[in-house]
DNA sequence: AGAGCGATGGCCT
DNA sequence: GGCCATCGCTCTA
């Protein structure tokens, strides 16, 4: 897929209506990527502007591989490795419209609202049964994988959210009008 | 509808 | 020791 060999920013934009899969023991779950943010080691926000460490180390490695981290002590967020091997960079995952196993997804939440189920990015790792032993897994192939879908009429760049550096910086896209989106 | 805040743990300075 | 790429509850309106 070579999008994601392109700069965060492109690969961000370039995923939005990508349809998202996980095949687990329990069934499998799936959703189109409605909103995105780009990270690059360039961006003081970024889990790799200092350097690499042992918890950001999968995001120094080859384009395409998940990088999901610990947050919050007690939310995991999902990532793909963008760029060339050693950039640093890469594509959190915020938003999903869910479009296969919601019942699975409602079973694993534990909330009533289709709505509440994938809004947001700890909220959609937990709804696809995302667990951190997935990172570092290649997406393009195995049991958790990203696909083309449809591509979205109107992309939105906008501000990110929850950070306190680099805030200016409009690095986030979804899709426009899409209910699924965290923050309009 | 929107602001405030507690939960909870690993990582960095 | 402080800070988080968050969520969901509670309070005010």
């Amino acid at each position: 897929m070579e999008e994601l060999l392109q700069d965060a920013e492109v690969a961000a934009k370039a995923l939005l209506g990508y349809r998202l899969i996980h095949d687990s023991p329990k069934g499998r779950t799936a959703g189109i990527i409605v909103e995105t943010e780009a990270y690059t080691a360039d961006d003081e926000a970024s889990h790799t502007f200092r350097g690499q460490t042992k918890r950001n180390s999968v995001m120094f490695g080859p384009a395409g591989h998940a990088y999901i981290y610990f947050t919050y002590g007690m939310h995991h967020c999902f990532n793909i490795v963008t760029g060339s091997e050693g950039d640093g960079q890469g594509v959190l995952i915020r938003a999903l419209e869910p479009v296969e196993g919601l019942e699975l997804m409602h079973e694993r939440r534990g909330v009533d609202k289709v709505l509440d189920l994938t809004n947001g990015p700890a909220k959609l790792v937990e709804a696809m049964g995302i667990t951190p032993q997935d990172s570092g897994a290649d997406v393009l192939s195995g049991s958790l994988r990203v696909e083309p879908d449809n591509k979205p009429k109107t992309i939105v760049s906008a501000k990110r959210v929850g950070i306190s550096r680099a805030k200016h910086l409009k690095r986030r896209f979804y899709i426009k009008g899409n209910s699924f989106v965290s923050k309009a």
